[in-house]
RNA sequence: GCCGAUGUGGCUCAGUGGUAGAGCAAUUCACUCGUAAUGAAUAGGUCGUGAGUUCGACUCUCACCAUCGGCUCCA
């Protein structure tokens, strides 16, 4: 660190520290990518250290820093519990006091191999086995604590100030359900108590906002153990909701020239033959029929009377498109349908509203020319964009260029030349859009790459919420021409893409970002007429009827209870609108108007209500909620 | 599917090897009420399901189902 001037200690996101990385040292703050990284590095060698200081024979894996903190995975044959987890926090905050010098050394491949085997950790062992030829292999020592290791770190384990270890899960060796499971330990950590205090408030703060808890407490869905696991009911409130966006964005794709169809939910095995999917995909599907001489492997059983319920709309939508003789005039066609899709997801992989077994799609196949794919292409991105900036999701969303993986060759449908040059033509056109994307391997559908626009939900996990793929498989498939202007005969390019992504899922995102207030033109109940008390009743009745009748979603609570617990009551339930009328409203034809973001607003013209809540519906208001 | 946690009336939660309570909600009665909870009474649970251990299980064991977190997978 020569001659490195090092200044005053800060708190906080700016406390600063060096880091210990290849070539040499280097002073960073928390609130830098390499500082945070470093910070949370050096936290999982702690972590490390006190499991090996507490059961030695345990062997060590991998232990990186994460976006909010650090896991490391151990392989140990007992599960970690909660008192060992105690147990280990003591012994780190023993570590951090004994503020041991953090030392990084480089060893050759065979002394490196060697000493990872003579300390008995043959996860290390594979992973040096694995790393280039040329790669330097480095090590972090601390105290008798040595670990392979690419850094940076700290200085000391002194450095760590504030940390908690917040769980303890299951994981694969290598990411491969192949490998052993390895027992998972995560954990944060900050430069003071106070941000790590902080960050931990912030997490069940996000986790009040849980769909799966606001959504069944809002009586949005619910679910029942003998229908099955991710298959909800779709309660009278989450059904509104779900209605409003379809009409939404139905109307919308029609008014950019998509054409409607209604195709089949289940089909012959001779359509997913097809399409691939019996071979790329069959363990998504559910089947129906006699499959026992499937399930024995049988190659030469009969399987042609075997259905499938559909997990993707593709092939039923290309039917369409062959039951004429297509030209280049026709072109492009745009396909699209509220499809309802079936996937047999692991049992382990459902999720609220957010993966299911059954859901519905705002599914769309453009079928075009070569020549029209850029356009078409920035034409269904357009429309993604357009109806999530309605719905209020845009700002939170990221993209993602999602590749195939040339190492799996197996997984997809094509050749290697076909691939690459697809997958460079789309990033010519991500490029042009100038969107800020990160490029994934392996993340590609079986047909083809893709564009995704992701969102994390309350957990911080990421989902997909729309996706807009290019296939140059499927047209030549199902024997998809047309007719170009030099008679030739050729096949046409598919764009895959969803405009809203998956009705439930989105519906989830929604109650998770706006902790169950919807903006208005969403809520599934948009005003409640509160009468003071049952003398005000059929007046009550008569207006609800009237601003039904302008297309208003308006509930009545007719309960002999006071005002004030009917108000408390409608709060609690995100009413946007409370409509207050008793006596001086009745005589005057007016109501009193209380906002539930705003409180009263006290004495207004019923149809001036009406104007007030219509222009806010038509304008798609969107007010920022928070709990 | 794998690892771990959880499962008590509609909801939130107590509880103990000797066949269960509270608050909210519901129902009834009284009050006819003015911007976040009126009072009283009543009713409601084979303690997720099924086996097993036990004289006896909601409580112990096992299996299954469902929910939650993570892994894998994915919209």
């Amino acid at each position: 660190m020569g001659g490195t001037v090092r200044p005053a200690p800060q708190r906080g996101w700016n406390a600063w520290f060096f880091c210990i990385y290849e070539g040499g040292n280097d002073m960073f703050d928390f609130s830098s990518e390499e500082g945070r990284t470093s910070y949370r590095h050096t936290s999982s060698h702690i972590l490390a250290q006190a499991v090996k200081r507490l059961w030695p024979d345990t062997k060590l894996a991998i232990g990186p820093a994460i976006d909010d903190g650090f896991y490391y995975d151990f392989d140990r044959d007992e599960t970690f519990n909660k008192e060992d987890l105690e147990k280990i926090e003591d012994m780190m905050s023993k570590i951090i006091r004994e503020n041991l010098p953090v030392e990084r050394f480089v060893l050759p491949r065979v002394e490196a191999r060697k000493m990872m085997e003579q300390m008995n950790e043959p996860y290390k062992v594979e992973l040096i086995d694995d790393l280039p030829e040329d790669a330097e292999i480095s090590f972090y020592r601390q105290g008798e604590f040595t670990d392979l290791c690419a850094g940076p770190h700290l200085e000391s384990t002194g450095e760590v100030k504030a940390y908690k270890l917040t769980m303890v899960a299951g994981a694969y060796w290598r990411g491969s359900e192949k490998n052993k499971m390895l027992r998972r330990i995560y954990g944060t950590s900050f430069p003071d108590k106070g941000l790590l205090k902080e960050h931990l408030n912030r997490i069940e703060e996000a986790k009040k906002r849980d769909h799966n808890k606001i959504g069944r407490e809002l009586k949005y869905f619910t679910t029942a153990e003998c229908i099955g696991q991710g298959l909800p009911i779709m309660l009278p409130k989450g059904t509104r909701v779900l209605q409003t966006l379809i009409r939404f964005v139905e109307d919308e794709e029609i008014k950019r020239g998509y054409q409607y169809t209604r195709t089949p939910f289940l089909a012959k095995s001779d359509l997913y033959k097809i399409s691939g999917h019996w071979y790329h995909y069959r363990d998504g599907m559910f089947l129906m029929g006699d499959t026992s001489a499937l399930e024995r492997g049988d190659p030469d059983a009969d399987d042609s009377e075997i259905y499938a319920l559909r997990p993707m709309t593709c092939p039923f939508q290309y039917h369409a498109y062959l039951n004429e003789s297509r030209s280049y005039r026709d072109l492009p066609i745009r396909y699209a349908e509220t499809s309802t899709l079936f996937r047999n997801e692991s049992s382990g992989e459902m999720h609220g509203l957010i993966r299911l077994r059954q859901f519905t799609i705002s599914e769309g196949h453009l079928i075009c020319t070569p020549e029209q794919l850029e356009p078409e292409f920035k034409g269904a991105l357009d429309l993604a964009t357009y109806i999530l900036d309605s719905v209020g999701l845009l700002e939170d969303v990221t993209y993602r260029f999602s590749k195939w993986d040339i190492n799996n060759k197996e997984k997809y449908v094509g050749t290697a030349e076909e691939w690459e040059a697809v997958q460079d033509q789309m990033r010519r056109i991500l490029n042009d859009l100038g969107l800020n994307y990160k490029e994934a391997d392996g993340e590609a559908a079986f047909y083809g790459p893709k564009l995704d626009i992701q969102t994390k939900n309350v957990w911080g996990k990421e989902d997909t919420l729309v996706t807009i793929q290019i296939d140059f498989q499927q047209g030549k498939l199902f024997g998809m021409e047309y007719t170009d202007s030099d008679g030739q005969k050729k096949y046409p390019y598919i764009i895959h893409r969803t405009s809203i992504g998956c009705y439930e899922r989105t519906l989830a995102l929604l109650l998770e970002k706006y902790a169950g207030a919807l903006p208005l033109w969403m809520a599934p109940e948009q005003a409640r007429i509160l009468p003071i008390s049952d003398k005000h009743a059929d007046a009550a009745k008569v207006i609800a009827a009237d601003l039904i009748g302008k297309g208003l979603r308006v509930e009545v609570d007719l309960r002999e209870e006071k005002i004030g617990k009917k108000i408390r009551q409608a709060q609690i339930e995100k009413a946007p609108y409370m409509l207050v009328i008793g006596d001086k409203e009745v005589e005057d034809g007016t109501l009193s108007v209380r906002s539930r973001y705003e409180g009263d607003l006290g004495t207004m013209a019923i149809d001036a209500v009406a104007e007030m809540l219509l222009r806010e519906i038509s304008d798609k208001i969107i007010h920022h909620q928070t709990l």
